[in-house]
DNA sequence: GACTAATACGAACGATCGTACTATTATTTT
DNA sequence: AAAATAATAGTACGATCGTTCGTATTAGTC
């Protein structure tokens, strides 16, 4: 009963490795099984379907998520305090896989390809922005910001320049990206009081 | 010697079509080959490689989009009204493929796969932002924008805003999409004066 | 220790992948 | 019109894909 779930976790730590490298394409039952040494039909009995598999790694990644950078930054006092700690845990997410974020990973492979998979990941994604406005209301209420800043905007704009530093740092290999990144979260802030 | 030419050119405008809309992953030569009404074989002679398959097609989409966005952004006087044309033309150049633009929807399979490809996408998009922060660099020696802006710090900014917008569009499908980009770039516009 | 359920394995399936050959048409050049 | 070349088709290959099935091994329960 507890083994299955060992083996379980197992695997969905290989498998997230492999799907921060090389996005759900990259993610084969076949070299997963090879990579944590099970048999292909092994591993295939743990989730019967492919899809299945690629539901639990987005589900292990939410886990793992919120708990590395939504969790530590709601111990912040509310308003701006939390929307810095969120940028900061950012990096230490990211940190955590080879390939980077593994929502950055397939976020461009599935925007045009409906299905379950991709129904889950953009809610989540849905639902990091929305926590993200909802972070950028509060700080107004709070006197952080000013007040006809529009959250949503605010949530796009910090959106945006997470997005771009993966790309500078990932893609471009761009030593400076950390850089601008942060020359960019100050000036929105800034631009936000 | 011309009908090589022009059936290389329907196969690559079929296949920028697949690539924005599944990625590089989703083009094999057979389903290419069934698009155009070809053979495999008969398709893969035209390249004889997967690879070079995949470099013409990226190769089109350069040409495309200089010929979509750059081309007519430098008919406009120096400086700001340049940077303002490329905002306009991206639209335009997103909206001639039906799954986005090709070239975001590769680079997240790639950031982690080295190879010839890669290194050319990577080349491409270096040129695009450097081509960014030429146009702030001349901006700021036209006195459109501020003598202390960086450049460099303004073309990430701006593909920030860019990359951010196919996110919401694409992927999350937000209807406020464009808002939210145009009000960016006003933004970004206005701080750089 | 016996029984049962969970877990893993091995082999095989149809399909598709990129690629390599050879043969057969079209097209261009002489 | 003939010869030469380019373009396409056909077939087959090894590999890998997700999935199914039957069987063996392991673990937990009584």
């Amino acid at each position: 009963m507890t083994k299955g779930k060992d083996t379980k976790e197992t695997i969905l730590i290989s498998a997230l490795s492999i799907v921060s490298q090389s996005g759900l394409e990259g993610l084969s039952i076949g070299k997963l099984a090879q990579t944590v040494g099970l048999s292909k039909s092994g591993l295939f009995a743990h989730f019967n379907s492919l899809e299945n598999l690629q539901l639990a790694v987005l589900q292990k990644a939410v886990d793992i998520f919120i708990e590395t950078v939504i969790v530590p930054a709601l111990k912040q006092p509310r308003g701006e305090p939390r929307i810095c700690a969120i940028s900061k845990n950012l990096f230490e997410w990211d940190r955590k896989f080879s390939g980077g974020c593994p929502f950055f990973s397939i976020s461009a492979e599935l925007d045009d390809k409906p299905g379950v998979v991709r129904d889950f990941l953009v809610s989540t994604q849905k639902d990091f922005v929305s926590t993200i406005a909802n972070m950028a209301q509060i700080a107004i209420t709070e006197g952080h910001f000013r007040k006809d800043l529009n959250p949503q905007q605010f949530a796009y704009d910090f959106y945006a320049i997470v997005l771009c530093h993966h790309h500078f740092d990932r893609l471009l290999n761009d030593p400076l990206a950390q850089n601008y990144y942060l020359n960019a979260f100050k000036a929105l802030i800034k631009n936000s009081h």
